[in-house]
DNA sequence: GGCCGACGTGTAAGCGTTTACAGCGTTCTG
DNA sequence: CAGAACGCTGTAAACGCTTACACGTCGGCC
């Protein structure tokens, strides 16, 4: 019961009868370690319940065993899965998870990629976010392995789902439907991260009314901003059109629900007189009944760790790029146009 | 434009022409240091951009400058809000966030805070969890700093609300409407971290009925397992009852979204046949005119950092017990019962 | 005027790893 | 059979900090 310092490598030595260089070669599995010795190390070395530092490691080696996330906000459903998905992977692997919100303006977020723990670190897995070349080439410089969700970036390992094939498959649904008359909600039209998945499920949108020969309208097009009070604020605006739409894709399940709401609040009935399509499969688009595209978010995380981590492994050499299934979901937001 | 090596602390101390020690002083803000040679140091090292190395000063002083946070997951709403909420307060400190899943086992969770990435962080925040004396103790032995959130442990910094408080608000809400047989949406039946918010809000609920001179009724207790499908379920269970409520206290706005949905599937009317109550405030409460407890789940990880960087600074020496506000927020889904 | 304490600074020994290099038997090779 | 090559192991120098200790220098005090 006495107050247990932790042991080190050179209690694993000295247990062992072995030099330090050898334990840290027979511990990392190098090569060049007679089996025998090797074995008996590691007896040793679990006697002794013996667990490296990572400080010392990240001094002798210059890296971290750390994975750093970098996301655009915390508490918003698309990133919790996503971190939920990333970290069941990384801690399999014995990978810590630093997770940070990303600084908007482009000189704080230069700083922070500079910081030692980030250009240290392992790994980093940038969400949703994009940002100027200078940007990139300091990542770059730093040595990190990097993945990239959401969003293409040279150079970066890639998840991401065909953005402008889930618009499709969700406009497309509402013209099969009868639709003619459709409204877009969108994200903002000053975002500072020049995230390009909105260009392209607009994009997506746009393709889909080309393609079944409905005019365009600029008015149908509304920043939504990702959220649900962006949402309700955009699909307010798209009902107090002289001619508003019958029906509405939404980027995202969470402007989908504020959209909802605004319809709600003027007395219309989704899907009777206003069909609703999201994006996301939110564990709430079940409760109301929301019609969505499933991109299975957490999948995303998980994809993008195991990338990650193959990479470090020093398996697959070139950056990949994965996409990620999308599937359509059909629930009670959706029916006819009102005759 | 050559590949900057991160200037070190030597390279400081040589330009400013005072040794490693007293630069190490000097930026640290330690006394004992001259205030012109602070200046020329400081002036130094911002020349050089000198950024210390977080691994060195973890080797030599044992303790990085990471929080770890620990939590029952990561991707529900609650959990969102608490790391959102940690990171903002973390960041600006200069600390990292290190986020990680509790292991369901004793065992497993005894061997993640041995492991040394955990033991030597700075701090050490834990959500809505609870464990035995001996994981406690173990948690102690490493010298860390504790702060619990949502559940009182003792040695922890708390922040937390007043669980009872908030079941008793809720019901009261609905007894004032003239509801008599209200249900009660709960944790679940054998929880593997012995959580006792889910005690406490039955508690609460408890008192209230019989401040109210209701009696109580088992069978209108359902575990909820605080998911939206456990919601549903026990909704379902509840409505299955010979004499089923007129109302349901929900322990989490999750639970009582489940509940709608069963109550919707069955064709009834919130609220003209079922009030419901939740608690969270979640941010689509609004979306679906769920009455509810606000409890700034934000603020609570706002607070709880906080707290850890006042301890860490060596201000407040004993631990703190921080009791966030809980207020009611009265929606569309609580009304009188039907006559 | 000598002594003491406070103040400012430097020297050097850690902290726990990794890794370049060297050394030593064995086994090949020609 | 000499010498090269190889396999295994050890020595010791980093890595970039913190900190105990020692060493002036100065002002104040009796």
């Amino acid at each position: 019961m006495s107050n247990q310092r932790p042991s080190t490598i050179d209690d694993v030595a000295r247990l062992s009868g072995y030099s330090v260089a050898t334990v840290s070669r027979a511990l990392r599995g190098l090569p060049n370690v007679a089996p025998a010795t090797r074995a008996r190390i590691e007896e040793a070395a679990d006697r002794l319940q013996y667990q490296p530092d990572p400080a010392a490691i990240g001094l002798a080696t210059g890296r971290s065993r750390a994975v750093v996330m970098a996301l655009p906000n915390l508490s918003s459903w698309y990133f919790g899965q996503i971190m939920a998905g990333a970290e069941a992977v990384l801690s399999e692997s014995g990978h810590d998870l630093l997770v940070f919100t990303l600084p908007p303006t482009a000189d704080k977020r230069l700083e922070s990629f500079r910081s030692p723990t980030v250009a240290r670190a392992a790994g980093f897995i940038m969400v949703d976010l994009q940002f100027s070349s200078q940007e990139a080439m300091t990542l770059q410089a730093t040595g990190l392995e990097l993945v990239s969700i959401g969003t293409s970036i040279g150079g970066f390992g890639t998840v991401r789902i065909d953005d402008i094939g889930v618009a499709e498959m969700a406009v497309t649904h509402l013209t099969e439907l009868g639709h003619r008359r459709i409204g877009l909600l969108a994200g903002q039209n000053d975002d500072p991260f020049h995230f390009d998945v909105p260009r392209e499920r607009q994009l997506g949108y746009r393709s889909a009314l080309i393609q079944a020969g409905i005019p365009l309208d600029q008015d149908l097009e509304q920043p939504g901003n990702f959220s649900v009070q962006g949402g309700a604020d955009a699909m307010n605006t798209l009902l107090d059109l002289d001619d508003p739409p019958t029906a509405v894709f939404a980027m995202s399940d969470e402007m989908a629900f504020g959209a909802m709401q605004a319809a709600r609040s003027r007395n219309l009935v989704v899907p009777d007189d206003l069909s609703l399509v999201g994006v996301d499969n939110h564990d709430l688009a079940p409760v109301v009944g929301l019609t969505t595209i499933d991109q299975s978010a957490d999948e995303h995380g998980v994809l993008a760790a195991g990338l990650l981590i193959e990479r470090l492994a020093g398996d697959s050499p070139d950056p990949v790029n994965l996409q990620a299934p999308i599937r359509l979901i059909t629930r009670q937001s959706t029916a006819p146009p009102p005759s």
